[in-house]
DNA sequence: TTTTATCGGTTTATTATATGAACCATCGGT
DNA sequence: ACCGATGGTTCATATAATAAACCGATAAAA
């Protein structure tokens, strides 16, 4: 390991419970000398990503991190860092992977990929994706406030026998998806169409939108569900971690303990 | 310099204007070895603080600083990143040094500092200032757009005899305020009291607010202008890259032509 | 087709830099 | 006065950075 990746990694232990850390706690949290650590901080600190408060002594994230922040905001658009991802994606599944964006209580599709390998597949409409009836949605609606929540129970129209077209029905779906981590529908949008989704964080911390693959319901076995749900996982990592954002200790610990449990699906 | 320095060097190259370079570009404006500058990216690469694009393998402004920004921004509140450079301003000054942030069209004060010098001080109201009347008004409106700057023109009380009231005036004063890089407003607000502020800039690019040191007008001189001059260009420079932003061009230019000028404020 | 130039990346002997035990100065509490 | 923290410094040693040469690929030029 590099000298410099030694010292960059001291910007990982700072934290919004801990935004401020001495010498001597930073060389116990990173387990290094203290020489050795303060020569790494005085380098990160000449470079304007760490500064010095010149009373206690502590340090904190640099104002350099803001500059380099709005050149990746302005100069990285969401849509390119998720086109890769999703070409993985739809690749491994064989099935068509989207993401969407929660945009002023809407779901717009942001990009999607269809795979090569099946003659039918799932075609993504450009249109806003109702929330209560896609795996998208409920991915997404599992995550919000109750305000948010509310406001998308007003226009719950059944687009097929299977909609979850009842608040109740709603809410049972979406506890459903907090158990598990990921938004299902089961052809509530459209029949003969299964969808899965993992819900996308950003740097406000909150629900972003979400990734999802729509699989030919023919085709899903137990297998294929537990593929897409590990491939989502990793890509809802990926793609949230490409926006700043995190995600939640809640969630992953969904995902680790709720496995393969696709069985009741098909 | 150590390694980590030159490695995080790099970062400065990437600009809205090249946000993506690849190695062999990098090299060229680092003056450096190839290998070198090849470890130097592989190090800001697996740290996250840059990202290398799969396909046509440049670099550029990776997810981690997203990260870095947010925890920045919300640890580090802007009056605390401005007090010891007011009270740096206000103890060689010997006067009261104050920053306003510009909100919604208003002028707000962050923070102020009272010298312990003088036992007559300039002492700073918590209301909005008049964007006309004062240093700190007309530096700022001196670097915003014409929409701002007319919304401003729309209610011109005159305070004292020497308050620019009139739309003509106040162009005038913005004119020179452009000139000269500073504000100035010579008993413009209160009688006894000669304002000289600087504007500040944010992450956005635009004008943020300024700030600005309050004399009284009896212990003018021209020295002191030109002292107080030259403490603000630091203080604006200061306080603008901790909030993220840069001084722009212009502004520096106009600060390096003008020199000490204040001969006429007497 | 061959040639040439440029690209991103890798190797390796040499050299400069990072390392850490010990040390210093300072502070707050007992 | 002492004790145990703190942040920071020194210097012989060990380790990691360096840069010339090299590799393979790609693309335009001859």
């Amino acid at each position: 390991m590099s000298t410099t990746d030694k010292a960059l990694e001291l910007l990982r232990l700072f934290t919004l419970n801990q935004p401020e850390i001495g010498l001597s706690d930073i060389c116990r949290l990173a387990g290094r000398d203290k020489a050795t650590t303060f020569r790494h901080l005085s380098a990160l600190e000449s470079s304007g990503l760490l500064e010095q408060m010149a009373d206690t002594r502590r340090y904190r994230i640099g104002p350099f991190v803001l500059r380099l922040a709005q050149l990746r905001e302005r100069s990285v658009p969401r849509r390119e860092t998720v086109r890769p991802v999703l070409a993985h994606l739809a690749e491994v599944t064989g099935e068509t992977a989207h993401v969407s964006l929660l945009q002023g209580g809407e779901l717009v599709t942001l990009a999607h990929h269809e795979p090569k390998v099946h003659a039918n597949r799932v075609v993504i409409h450009e249109r806003a994706l109702p929330l209560h009836a896609t795996a998208s949605g409920n991915a997404v609606l599992a995550f919000v406030d109750a305000a948010q929540r509310k406001a998308a129970g007003g226009d719950m129209r059944a687009f097929t026998d299977h909609t979850t077209a009842t608040d109740e029905a709603l809410d049972r779906s979406l506890c459903e998806a907090r158990r598990t981590g990921f938004g299902v529908s089961n052809q509530g949008f459209e029949l003969g169409v299964i969808g899965i989704a993992a819900p996308l964080f950003d740097d406000s911390g909150c629900v972003a939108g979400s990734v999802a693959v729509a699989s030919v319901s023919a085709r899903i076995t137990p297998e294929l569900v537990a593929l897409i749900k590990a491939e989502l996982q990793q890509a809802a990592q990926t793609i949230s971690e490409s926006w700043g954002g995190t995600i939640p200790a809640t969630l992953t610990a969904a995902w680790g303990v709720a496995g393969t449990d696709g069985k009741d699906l098909r």
